[in-house]
DNA sequence: CTGTTAGCGCTTTCAG
DNA sequence: CTGAAAGCGCTAACAG
């Protein structure tokens, strides 16, 4: 089929060994002969076999990236693929290649022998589901793994989440402040980690400022339309929040919109905080007030962990803090 | 290292190759062996060398995916990844790894160089600068190539655009209607073929509808923020659009947010079409009329295209229509 | 500096 | 139905 060392070898009248050699830059080989072994793979259309070559070298050079159904849910509200450009970056860098799974992929094999079987030296998970058995499996295996807005302990898996604690405790100062007495929580759907970690922080904090009420815990599955239709309910209800904190930039447009349509002022009649701090949060109406979690850098800072526990060995325990940026989508209280 | 079908055959006692048919379900081995065979292999933990497998095969069983700079902005705004999970989908049913290459991938190699090395069966190109000298270099391969958002003529590409010429039209028609006469353009950047063509379908219809005035167009870049800036010099204009056609939904919503901020009401001061029809398009304030893509069935349709390229060696100009989408970002203009 | 030999893990003739 | 032998394309000892 395609050209291979032989080829060029039986050319140039000499071994294969030296070909390859040569190709490589290794010192044992003269100036001239490299130069002539490049010029003449070049002629002959030579490209390296790295199949061949990654089994010999047992070394796969590749790493696997799994975009799983956290949310399954259309690409433009799925956070899940904005990793994937920082992870390709720091890849490349390591002469790493990227091969990606997503839930198709997992027809019957688990995440581990889809690995296993690509000899993969490394795997990122984003939206891994909540309490996945396939997790034990994982983390008895030496693989090195990172796992993206998951907390787990095991000697192989590095971890990368956003401290929830941190950006709830700020709303809710900033919302007592405004004089809010009455705060809701929107959660995201039960099978994503971030959901099970930010409720336990709302009920933390609210708790901690003595103003929780499970009456106004709620739930959406960070989906735009689920947000529309959750403004519907919250408005019949008896008792409603004056503020509310949601769970994904997807779910506030929505709920913002469902909000404005019912002549409800945002942020006149109801305050509302954001999480993501999506861009388009600054070119909402209402400016979206936010909770930041540098959704920018965690590709980027995954891959490096990835590599960190390839190379070294070392495990990591990432937490980003967060931020609330403050804008146009909460105002003091009428009747606090 | 990992335990190999030799390992099996010296525990069972039997020769490799009887392991490896039965591995694979040959005919002609027993159907008790077989089970004993993959028992065994599941207890000692053997998965398949899939490298070795392909070696031999000369198969790789790999396409890969380019994701380039078109966009080389953040990852909210890049519609690029959200082709991939279409592209993955039908990857996935074929039984093909997708591996991904982005811009940092391109340090020394060509586009070509990196899919031959590793013997990728076929490539999906997604934000191809426009006019690259790369795409000789492609054409000359017979390797089966699908081209999204880029119209070229090669036998072993596959082509996937939207039709720019009947989204623009029923805009004008439209906006015809409502007594506009001076209607602008605000293009994406040089780099990606869809600004040429759509540039080229603005200026067709709009001399069409006797209503071309080449001051009417103006350059973006797809971002959200130059979609804001570009509101200020808009402003500023002795002779400005009633009307604007926008390509890039991002840039959309700066430009919106840009004129709301100074007051200017939209629809009722300038009325805006947008392209791309992003789900958000709904729910912002205002809704937002757009040209429809079909951005969703892009990525699986061309993963469909390349496999028909690489299995039936069927080479498709796909062609979708775009749609009008009519919300409330348009008004009958005042003074036409 | 160069070449011979062996082998990575798997599949595939082809002979038994 | 089973197995011995050869080989995919490349690299790494080791000997010259």
């Amino acid at each position: 089929m395609s050209v291979t060392i032989k080829d060029i070898a039986k050319k140039l009248e000499i071994s294969i060994t030296a070909v390859s050699k040569a190709l490589n830059d290794r010192p044992d080989i003269s100036d001239e002969l490299k130069e002539k072994v490049k010029k003449t793979a070049k002629k002959m259309g030579y490209t390296k076999n790295t199949i061949a070559s990654r089994l010999v070298n047992q070394k796969s050079n590749t790493i696997g990236v799994f975009i799983l159904s956290r949310y399954k849910i259309p690409n433009e509200e799925n956070t899940g693929f904005s990793f994937l450009s920082g992870i390709l970056e720091v890849s490349n860098k390591n002469n790493f290649d990227v091969i990606v799974f997503s839930t198709d992929s997992l027809e019957k094999k688990s995440y581990l022998e889809l690995c296993r079987e690509r000899r993969v030296e490394g795997a990122i998970f984003i939206g891994l589901e909540y309490n996945t058995k396939q997790l034990e499996e994982l983390s008895q295996s030496k693989l090195p793994i990172v796992l993206i807005d998951y907390k787990y302990d095991s000697p192989n898996i590095s971890t990368i989440v956003s401290d929830s604690d941190t950006g709830i405790e700020k709303s809710f100062n900033y919302l007592k402040k405004l004089n809010h007495k009455k705060i809701g929580f929107i959660n995201g759907h039960n099978k994503a980690y971030v959901s099970y970690q930010r409720l336990e922080s709302f009920k933390k904090i609210s708790k901690k400022y003595n103003l929780y009420n499970e009456n106004y815990i709620f739930k959406s599955d960070f989906s735009i339309e689920k947000g529309y239709e959750l403004s519907n309910m919250l408005l019949n209800l008896d008792d409603m929040p004056t503020a509310f904190i949601v769970s994904g930039a997807m779910t506030t447009y929505g709920l913002v919109k469902g909000f404005l349509d019912k002549n409800i002022n945002i942020p006149k009649d109801i305050s509302i905080i954001s999480y993501d701090n999506f861009k388009l949060d600054a070119y909402f109406t209402p400016e979206i007030t936010s909770i930041s979690q540098n959704i920018d850098i965690i590709g980027k800072k995954s891959g490096e962990a990835l590599f960190n526990l390839i190379n070294n060995g070392k495990k990591e325990e990432i937490v980003l803090n967060t931020e609330l940026i403050i804008r146009k989508s909460c105002e003091v209280v009428r009747n606090g």
